[in-house]
DNA sequence: CTAGGTTTCCGAAACCTTATGGAAATCTGG
DNA sequence: CCAGATTTCCATAAGGTTTCGGAAACCTAG
């Protein structure tokens, strides 16, 4: 039980360097402190002998508090994670991280967004230096619970209520080019199939949408909103309940493209022809939708940048090298393929 | 500069307590050493003064080597992870690690496999505990890198040369049930599409491959093996290559589904019907294949498995509770949908 | 009341590194 | 060659925890 793993200690490099160990560490360190020749040679020895500092020794002394880390809890159902839009984001977030030499860790939440034991866990133990926080609620318990333990973190998406902490989320009128370009096609009827509602993204969205639909005269109907889930298969449900009306909608606005995707597997299989009796968009640009048929209509505000800038937000909060809350709000480029036309 | 973060510390629930330190300390870890009582009063006053136990004084003390964490280095190229087969993996993966109360840290190649920087470092500093290896070459450096150090690793994919150390792999045969499929349509020209040939899968799905068409007697037309990457618009272009022939293959066979989709797509634009004039199929079983049209004839060895047992062998492995080098082969089951059929 | 055994506690050392303040060695100019 | 400045080094302490050996307190039985 004894530590007496072999480890090279720097106490073995100053012993065959015939220097203090006091030394040794300030030559390793590159302090000014030391001659040049000496550092060299000390260098030279540590490699030859295969030193490594003890990491926990350095910290424990120097009461660094980094952890050279940054977490992320993944929404408990697999489901979400699977989503393609969550991997591209991961990309870009890891990519980041990494060429700021930081690492990315990795948990599932178990229990919905109320559970804190993963967060207090890493926070209270500082295994990290800051968190990434994916499908903020409307009212989510987790940033009043970070903000309050003052440490750091970057949702993605704004809360509702009290949205003075830094997150990134979409431009306010981030669904209006989609709805735009669905009214020029002459649509009137257009539906909207949302995630479900207590995230805050699909408020957020929602609320662009139908600001979007009322500013260009034209009424929403309550009966043409459907609440779905994040995935292909609920988009391909949500579909069906559209379809089954005798006033069918023209257009179905899905809030992402994995529920556009559903939605054209749903048509596809009722027989209703894309785009010629049904008009479809999406939202994220995921790859599998440029390799849809149709080809996916929809907003392009890459998840890989998503990632990215969450990243660095984070890193510059840790860092304090900005002071205030940084708000980032990104802007979406429509993306027109072969899901959208005219209306008959 | 001075370590006087205002933590909590042993000393301070000490003197609360009127105990001396060591006490406190075997109190609180449970030893046999101290009286019931005395264990719940240091409890209570620890939790009152919210001590936390300073990570780094415990390892330094104890020599403990356990992060409680693996790592996963991803390649580099960002596609690769933003592939759908790898985001189900990983979130199998995590699901896994969080249940035993692993973390998964992860961080990107930035070169090639032969630059082991991200191993090296991760593993000399001790900041994980072992190692998932994905996308594991034919003749793999890491391998006889992390082997030689002696560190827990599992791999994905056999190498080729020396497979004697842990890994999760397919069943030889596992192509088998595919070409028997199609052969049974009455398809003797069989393309195959394959990932680049310096990747063990690849290697081995090809070989497996080779064996099922020569064992039903067919000959293998080597101008019908096309290497590609591992994304769709890599399947995409050679497909195109193989349409150019004045000999067409009757059914091409794609080592993974994202390949497969673009030949779907391929075959879409260039108007050739899928699966009256030419019959496709995948491997992995990813969710988009369900909803591609038409649907994906493909082989299921879930990505979620997968990661799942990668997980579970390699923990295994660091906790030492397995002697042998568990090496693991997963059986496919073969998905028929709507991408293939009778030869014309 | 005492001898002997149990239970409960404690002081000191150790883990490996770095910061501090001052000592030794070296160099500079007269 | 010497005083003073500069460079290079070192001994000691510290950081928070656990382990070790032994000491104190308690209990039991004679």
């Amino acid at each position: 039980m004894d530590p007496a793993n072999g480890r090279v200690t720097l106490h073995d490099v100053a012993r065959e360097l015939g220097m203090s160990v006091t030394q040794t560490s300030r030559a390793l360190n590159d302090k000014w402190d030391v001659a040049e020749k000496t550092k060299e040679r000390a260098r030279a020895v540590a490699a030859e002998l295969g030193y490594v500092p003890n990491l926990e020794a350095r910290r424990l002394k120097t009461g660094s508090v980094r952890a050279d880390a940054i977490g992320l809890v993944l929404p408990q159902s697999e489901l979400h994670f699977s989503n393609a839009f969550f991997a591209e984001l991961l990309s870009g977030l890891v990519a980041t991280a990494t060429a700021k030499q930081v690492e990315v860790r990795l948990t599932v939440g178990v229990a919905p967004a109320s559970d804190f034991k993963n967060y207090e866990q890493a926070l209270v133990w500082r295994q990290v230096d800051g968190f990434v926080l994916v499908r903020t609620e409307v009212d989510d318990p987790r940033i009043g619970f970070l903000a309050e333990a003052d440490f750091p973190f970057v949702a993605f998406g704004r809360g509702c209520d009290n949205p003075d902490f830094p997150f990134v989320d979409d431009v306010d009128h981030v669904m209006s080019p989609i709805v735009e370009h669905l009214v020029a096609f002459g649509h009137r009827r257009i539906a909207c199939i949302i995630e479900p509602a207590r995230f805050s993204m699909s408020h957020h969205r929602f609320l662009s949408f139908e600001n979007a639909v009322t500013g260009l005269g034209i009424a929403v109907d309550p009966d043409l909103i459907v609440e779905a889930d994040f995935d292909e298969d609920s988009g391909y449900t949500a579909a069906q309940k559209l379809f089954r009306r005798s006033d069918r909608p023209t257009a179905i606005v899905a809030q992402n493209d994995l529920l556009a995707l559903g939605v054209l597997g749903a048509a596809r299989d009722a027989g209703i022809r894309v785009p010629e009796e049904l008009s479809v968009t999406g939202f994220d640009d995921i790859i599998a939708g440029r390799y849809a048929t149709p080809g996916l209509t929809t907003v392009r505000r890459s998840p890989r940048i998503v990632g990215e800038t969450l990243c660095l937000q984070l890193l510059d909060l840790v860092d304090e090298t900005s002071e205030a809350n940084p708000q980032v709000l990104l802007e979406g480029e429509i993306v027109v393929r072969d899901s959208t036309g005219p209306v008959r």
